[in-house]
DNA sequence: AAACTTTGCTAAAACGCTTGATCACGGAAC
DNA sequence: GTTCCGTGATCAAGCGTTTTAGCAAAGTTT
């Protein structure tokens, strides 16, 4: 019964399957201008909607039927050959998931890029620089539009050579040397004078600051929007209420008695995580919050910030707004300089460990 | 001044810049073969480093001064294109960045392709069914050599119509008709019965489980394992012991009360964050973990897990050996089948939460 | 009815690369 | 002095599109 069963026609139900056409090779252009009875060009301009073309209605609905029919997908890579230019942005992440952050970066270029017809080429390199030229050297080969440059927290970071052939942006990084590059950076010192203002609304004047220890364009913007928050309030800096640990939970656990030796209202935290651990200190020391002492945050780590009891007031860093604008900076469709890094606004988001009213 | 520089020489100290040439149309293959003095075909062959081909070693080298000379990269579409097949491997995720675990789908996804010389060309719908076939024909455009259709937890999945239209895997999810895709999924029994397994390795006999109340393969799974691992104790299935809360962190601080009714030594909690709402549950109550309560989750989620006081012992969700799963099974070097998903182990993660050493 | 104009469509080149077929040439074998 | 062979390189077709120039037929002016 194993005869050949070429000729006697389909015993298949399929007779003329529109999916899955047994992964033979893709239906192609020609084949669908076969079907159609016309040549290729016709088919092309039916499918691209050129409006200075004159195809009959009848000829188009013959084209559009025969597309239908054999389930064509144009075949982009050809495309982009013809053309000239991909559709492709590049986004070089040196740590995609070893923080939850990253992937908000991706998660806003991704939407941004396809908003504008793109597809987003990711590489994840770990801060590897053998990975990162081998990526940057792969998205170079798929002739991408641009290369979005991120790093997972922002710093200074050296531009690697292979990325100057491309057209890039640096997103939540920038370079040292002044001039480089176009970038896109978190505004630190908004989003420190906002926190504080958090602070300040809540009638607190004697409010800490407990900064990170470890160097950091975080670092000094926070605590300069600190500074500049209680300067615009009136209030003179007190360097004694500038605390420093190390940027962690077990720093801000740690750091709990000396800030309770500085008989404060209020505390400011460099990030989520030190106010988790300042929670648990304060909760030893038998203090509550926000009713002893009112605590905000930074980084509106959501996992921590929104589910610590009581949920924490923080300031949120704009990850998809880094990894959108750094889209858009690349298309020339926001305003950017090579001069000075743009800064995103870092929004302030207020929960229920600061209480509205004047305290004592 | 304005006048025609065409002819007149550039002027430029860069005479013949290896780098960044103006953002010229890039360099072709052509251009290196001219520059060589040899035919296209040579050069092409150089750069594939064919075996048989008979190039002298004069000439060889010749291309390869040009070819730096020039800053030549291939045009990875263009060679795409004569081959047929390309490079491609799509990931479409309905929430890249929801939650901090997706990212590392995407990143065992990339660091796998990568490995094979595929490139991962990504798509992040939100769960929007519009978004989900607009991005899986985008892939199809770019004749990927197939997709992996994840969810950001484990869950049944339709499979959307066009996604028949590739080669495809789903990752983190299934389908409900059996035989329908190949899948990959974490394996929840042997999570549940490792995370069992921790606290009966801590000497604990009277063990309750807070499980989830919203159906899910995580919340049967889960309970099947625990009761596994009692049984393997022999330790008799007590159903009072198990309670069932929303998971979250209100959820795990809600059904503290009830827990301490069942006079238990430990908890398995259906997942982390419940277990940091519990944390505080137990602490207003003036208890101690691990000492008057051991405590493990489920999900590692770090930053929650890692970070509470004490540490949590939890159970890892093999999300990036997920991503890494798929795309070995959609290159057909893992085996799998469509019967049936092929579970991935979610490893132990010991922490301080429980107490190596037996209780009272 | 001759001269244009419009309409509908196609031929063919081009995009950058790979590859099987082919060729010229010098040396070895007969 | 033919014939054969190995070496080193080129030719040319083809991958799936887009696009410009152009052609034939039909319609519109004079």
């Amino acid at each position: 019964m194993v005869s050949k069963e070429k000729s006697t026609g389909k015993p298949a139900p399929a007779a003329r399957a529109p999916r899955t056409p047994e992964r033979a090779h893709p239906v192609t252009l020609r084949e669908v201008a076969e079907a159609a009875g016309v040549s290729t060009a016709t088919v092309s301009l039916v499918i691209n909607q050129k409006k200075n073309a004159r195809i009959a209605d009848e000829t188009r609905q013959r084209v559009k039927d025969a597309i239908r029919q054999l389930g064509y997908r144009p075949n982009a890579l050809a495309k982009t050959l013809v053309s000239g230019t991909s559709k492709f942005i590049g986004l070089v992440a040196d740590g995609v998931a070893t923080t939850p952050f990253a992937g908000q970066i991706i998660h806003g270029a991704q939407d941004e890029a396809w908003k504008h017809g793109y597809a987003l080429l990711i590489a994840n390199t770990e801060g590897n620089r053998d990975l990162e030229k081998d990526a940057i050297a792969m998205m170079l080969e798929y002739k991408v539009r641009g290369i979005l440059y991120s790093t997972w927290f922002h710093r200074p970071t050296a531009i690697p050579e292979t990325l100057r052939e491309a057209d890039f942006v640096l997103v939540n990084c920038f370079s040292p040397e002044p001039g480089a590059a176009r970038a896109v950076v978190p505004d630190e010192e908004q989003g420190g004078q906002s926190a504080t203002e958090i602070l300040l609304r809540g009638g607190h004047r004697r409010i800490a600051f407990i900064n990170a220890t470890i160097p950091a364009p975080a670092k000094d913007g926070r605590l300069q929007g600190y500074q500049d928050a209680l300067e615009a309030a009136g209030i003179p800096f007190d360097p004694e209420l500038v605390l420093e640990a190390y940027p962690d939970q077990e720093g801000g656990y740690g750091a709990t008695a000396e800030l309770l030796k500085r008989n404060v209202t209020a505390v400011y935290c460099y990030n989520d995580r030190m106010a988790m651990g300042l929670y648990d200190g304060l909760r030893e020391n038998g203090l509550s919050v926000p009713d002893d002492i009112a605590v905000v945050g930074f980084d509106n780590q959501e996992v921590i910030a929104a589910h610590l009891r009581p949920p924490l007031s923080t300031v949120s860093l704009p990850h998809y707004e880094l990894g959108a604008a750094g889209v858009r900076m690349l298309l020339g469709l926001d305003e950017a300089s090579n001069d000075a890094a743009v800064k995103i606004a870092c929004p302030a988001v207020e929960r229920a460990s600061v209480t509205a009213h004047s305290p004592a």
